[in-house]
DNA sequence: TGGCCCATGTAATCTGTTACATGATTGT
DNA sequence: ACAATCATGTAACAGATTACATGGGCCA
């Protein structure tokens, strides 16, 4: 799933402009996608030119001009598609679980602050997502789907966040051990036939 | 963190082939990354360019030529380095909860078999986990770090699991009901100053 | 007065994926 | 006979990020 279909299917919600999609990656959507305008923008621009999406220019008071975007007929046709034939990928990519797997070179401080602020996130988002719940806003809100979803990151993230507590410690303690005996075996089973100098 | 880093990363482990790289990757790193030969081999070109991993060719019978790539003095100070600078993103995409948030626009069939093979590839993916705590292979295994992450990924996909096996059936019969009837509201909360004619 | 919100867009750059090309060996 | 494993690479392409450019209103 590209940014195009990111946005035929939040404009099956409704309508709304650039700005508006923005905003919804970055709250509704934020669990499993995000978008910058920087791929938003010409992907309104390209939908509206396949004829998926039209557009109306709106004039505002005090306030730039809005260009408000529809789903056609077609393009909720191709998003539904598109919907059914993607393979449902889920792919995590995580810096911070990088560091955390090359513990033993990094300074136990380094370490504790790299924990502690990923708590901290997981505890606004989760705090976020029940905010979300909470608040009377579209129907949307309510639908199976996103509750769905909204309670799965809750029980994922509250699964980490409980975990990072647990061990937290017990890794910060124990980096700092095995960090004193550095160890550099070979990363195949094989043994190597040539040996390097800077060993 | 990009491929470049990533290799940097590996071979602080020990020498390896472009080939073992993708292998170490696809088990070790999984569970937070992925790269493909069209990254990793240009990505140890560069880095052999920099002078940040040294590389030596190794005659193989019954099999093609393998370059095996070493850590440098100066690879491991830039490793190190951006270890401690990246700002830690955690950061999933996945079409599978984008799929599920829209449950309302799916058959219930196409439901059911997605989140089936969710759970189905979980386990499997615990399942690797195991494996690779039970089975004696190098040091690397034992590491603080990877203990750490091995333990946090077991510990996240089983709460996934567990949620996706007790909210299944109600997804798939919400989703139902709500299919029939349709609802479109705005996507923004103010409210829109024209209207179209497609609704 | 400084920064954030609203609002749209372009262009350069970065990064990674996919498909192609080659070829011997081993297992089913 | 066919697929998989081992092994390295290139080239075209897709996709997204980043920085830039613009400009009024609002709040502290």
């Amino acid at each position: 799933m590209n940014v195009k279909e990111l946005c035929l299917g939040a404009l099956t919600f409704g309508d709304a402009s650039g700005y508006d999609l923005k905003k919804f990656f970055e709250t509704t959507f934020s669990q499993f996608c995000s978008a910058g305008f920087g791929s938003i923008y010409p992907a309104l621009a390209e939908l509206t030119a396949e004829g998926l999406v039209s557009c109306e220019q709106h004039s505002q008071e005090g306030k730039p001009d809005r260009k408000l975007y529809h789903l056609t007929a077609a393009g909720r046709k191709v998003f539904l598609r598109a919907l059914q034939a993607a393979s449902p990928v889920h792919r995590v990519k995580s810096d911070f679980l990088l560091a955390l797997y090359f513990a033993h070179l990094l300074p136990p401080a380094h370490l504790q602050s790299l924990i502690d602020g990923r708590i901290a996130e997981l505890d606004r988002h989760m705090q976020l997502i029940t905010e979300s719940e909470a608040a009377p806003d579209t129907q949307r809100k309510y639908s199976a789907g996103s509750q769905f979803v909204r309670g799965y990151g809750k029980a994922v993230m509250r699964a980490a966040r409980d975990y990072l507590c647990a061990r937290r410690q017990t890794l910060i303690t124990s980096a700092r051990t095995v960090k004193s005996k550095p160890f550099k075996p070979a990363l195949r089973n094989g043994a190597s036939r040539a040996h390097h100098q800077q060993y």
